[in-house]
DNA sequence: GAGTTTACATACCACCGGTATGTTAATCGT
DNA sequence: ACGATTAACATACCGGTGGTATGTAAACTC
């Protein structure tokens, strides 16, 4: 047993993600130990550090996996609802995307909980990290340039726009009582339409 | 050496509540053993696991006391500035103080950041142990009574309200280029005040 | 004032993330 | 085509961690 072929590493690499992931978002990042994730492959810690320096580079990688694709879903749904008569539709519908994200719990534990936590603080907002924030603000930017929001609250809105739907994703997951999906997203939108 | 009196015992304890909040405050859970903790108070760890089961229930009592404050204080900046001729007034001051809080480094990596993954992520929104939760809806309730709200969107704006209070508390932190208290203040007072 | 309990200290343990070092086969320079 | 290098793992080990089992002496109880 020695080297493979460069795509088989490809492989086991990708493999490793794929099982972390799936650990990470069960157990939690704390409670899941680098063992346990080889065990599960049948493989040993030296194959794992060779392809992660660290524990925290292999969830930062599982990490942005998630960011990723949560990122590109949105901006989908948005440009397909793009709509020259209504200014908020587009918006709304990455917004609405991202709310579904929000409520997944492999999205809850590995991006919600864990993320701010295992990185630091400081780079989970970096800019070039935060891709739904991103998208989020350009939304309320145009929002602002058709007249509906003051430009000196764009970036405030945008946050808390965007923190809104983490916390109600976590609210539906735990289903709270009287909440839903469709409730939560029309209130969203009330949100949304009465800026002025 | 040996036992001391109860008085004694209890200060220990609170002693050891005080030095633990402080270094998880600057360290981060994960990123603070028990023992720097004993050491901090040329204590050992026998000492600390007679007065807390495990490192989770003594971050519990941490995060609790953190907590309690912030909802009195809260509570307190709520009815001080009771205005029968404003709706808004008691609300948004109890949101204000909120933010403030949100501000805090403690605040953010005690109970916002660490929180969530350090108690499992159900028991962080459980509606008993969330008295920040209980509060923002009381006051989108009392809203609502004024016709500002529709009733079957309370819950779920009461919910996003606070989110948003949340994530604007950490954009602050890492001071985000154009975004001050005062700012965010003003965004979130829009955002409320638009209700309808 | 003997017996129990409380408030710690000491000693130890399994496990964890990480490293240093092997080992073997694929790849590359010539 | 073949020796040198390097990539893809495995093995063995390390300091530190949260937690436990046990010891001990002073404070309480009756």
């Amino acid at each position: 047993m020695a080297r493979r072929s460069k795509i088989d590493a490809e492989k086991t690499r990708s493999k490793l993600i794929e099982t972390a992931a799936r650990l990470f978002e069960a157990r939690g990042y704390a409670d899941t130990s680098i063992t346990d994730i080889c065990a599960e492959l049948n493989m040993t810690k030296g194959a794992l550090f060779h392809h992660f320096r660290s524990k925290e580079e292999l969830f930062r990688e599982v990490w942005t996996n998630l960011q990723v694709e949560m990122d590109n879903q949105a901006r989908e749904a948005a440009i397909a609802a793009r709509n020259l008569t209504d200014p908020y539709a587009a918006f709304l519908a990455g917004c609405r995307t991202y709310l579904e994200y929000t409520t997944r719990r492999d999205y809850q534990q590995i991006v919600l909980v864990d993320g701010p936590s295992v990185l630091n603080m400081s780079g989970w907002y970096e800019s070039d990290h935060d891709l739904g924030n991103q998208n989020v603000k350009a939304g309320v930017r145009y929002l602002s340039k058709k007249g509906f929001v003051e430009p000196e609250n764009v970036d405030a809105l945008a946050i808390m726009l965007q923190s809104s739907l983490n916390g109600a994703g976590f609210a539906l997951a735990r289903n709270t009582p009287g909440l839903t999906t469709e409730r939560v997203y029309a209130a969203f939108e009330v949100l949304v339409k009465s800026l002025r």
